[in-house]
DNA sequence: CCACTATGAATGAACGTTCATTTATAGATT
DNA sequence: AATCTATAAATGAACGTTCATTCATAGTGG
């Protein structure tokens, strides 16, 4: 027998194994209790219901991504230039590590996006987790911005082309991985912010 | 009574409304059905199955944007510097017009999106349409390029960029629509190809 | 011994699909 | 014109299956 957190987890880890290989309605409470190895009726036990394991999937992977970011652009670092450009280079990295682009998580993540408009819990936190991402790196651009003395650029605005270019580039490695590797696609990203800040980008 | 032409699209149209209303997981016979304002039976005469029915709304939708797409990037088109910078303003007009970019289109999109990791025929179709609009984008920004003498631009790293870019916007378009307006969108989509093109787009 | 965790057969609701029946249309016959 | 016939379109009750959820029962730790 385990803790309750620890089953949680389990479950959890079992749900986003069975939405990255069979797709989010063909999830069945039978397919990931017998991916986590248990029971049929646990995943009620510690969930109540179907919908609040979807969910609570959706808020775990979307945690797991927020907290990496802000472990990156947390508000304590980012003070002298140097910092300001390996912040953009951890960010780079971050978001086409092999941890954030493996096929299961990306599967997971798109997975509620296509269902996010007709269900308002998904659209919720999928928009809120947008927000923070938007925030943290309008701010490490506009911090740039006024370190390297870029004239005329809108920080909001860079914000949102690097961050749907980002979404984009997850979207092209998940549909057709062998038209786009993930090298390629950071060679793309960064050639965005090389051009947004020439100077802090080799 | 009518042709069976005509019955088919109606009832894609209405499978397009359920899916943007319910989502892909929760359109069920019955509801497309209904939503022509037909019996539950028809659907099965005219398309043999849902997955058939579910396939082609997908392959209708697809066909729809690559028709609006090629209308614009077609071979014929395109000679002088004139024309080939009049593409490219008409290019970000067609992806971020009302037609392309209204909820209903880009939640049905993405509904199948989500699913095509686990579905091949989704993956099929989906990425085909990416494949063409990568084609077509690609062969404009090396003519482009060539026209305009631009040094050291790489025309697929570009159109990648570029298409990333688009479905990242809509993406934000669909999700955070108070966030990202349109117009904002269709600015930054252009701020994109003027950094690219700074000679071809004013 | 009690409270908590876990099991999996049982339950009823919802789903896609089928098909006997009805309705509509067009051509042929008188 | 009017009637009949053949063909296809359309209907919706009925069927079998699958699903999330429940719960009586069993196991476990303190």
């Amino acid at each position: 027998m385990r803790s309750r957190s620890e089953r949680r987890l389990q479950l959890i880890d079992a749900t986003i194994r069975c939405i990255a290989q069979h797709g989010l309605s063909a999830t069945t409470m039978q397919l990931v209790t017998r991916e986590a190895g248990l029971s049929l009726g646990i995943a009620n036990l510690h969930f109540q219901s179907k919908e609040n394991l979807l969910a609570e999937t959706l808020r775990h992977v979307t945690r797991e991504y927020n907290d990496g970011l802000l472990a990156i652009l947390a508000p304590e670092s980012g003070r002298s230039e140097e910092t300001l450009a390996s912040s953009l280079e951890s960010l780079l990295d971050f978001q086409l590590s092999h941890g954030v682009t493996q096929r299961q998580k990306m599967a997971v993540w798109f997975a509620y996006y296509g269902e996010a408009s007709a269900r308002p819990i998904y659209q919720k936190i999928c928009s809120s987790s947008d927000r923070l991402s938007m925030q943290k790196v309008e701010e490490l651009f506009a911090a740039i911005i006024r370190e390297g003395e870029y004239q005329e650029r809108d920080p909001q605005q860079l914000a949102t082309g690097y961050l749907a270019l980002i979404d984009g580039l997850w979207l092209s490695l998940l549909v057709a991985p062998r038209v786009l590797s993930k090298a390629r696609g950071k060679d793309v990203a960064r050639a965005y912010l090389q051009q947004a800040f020439p100077r802090h980008l080799s």
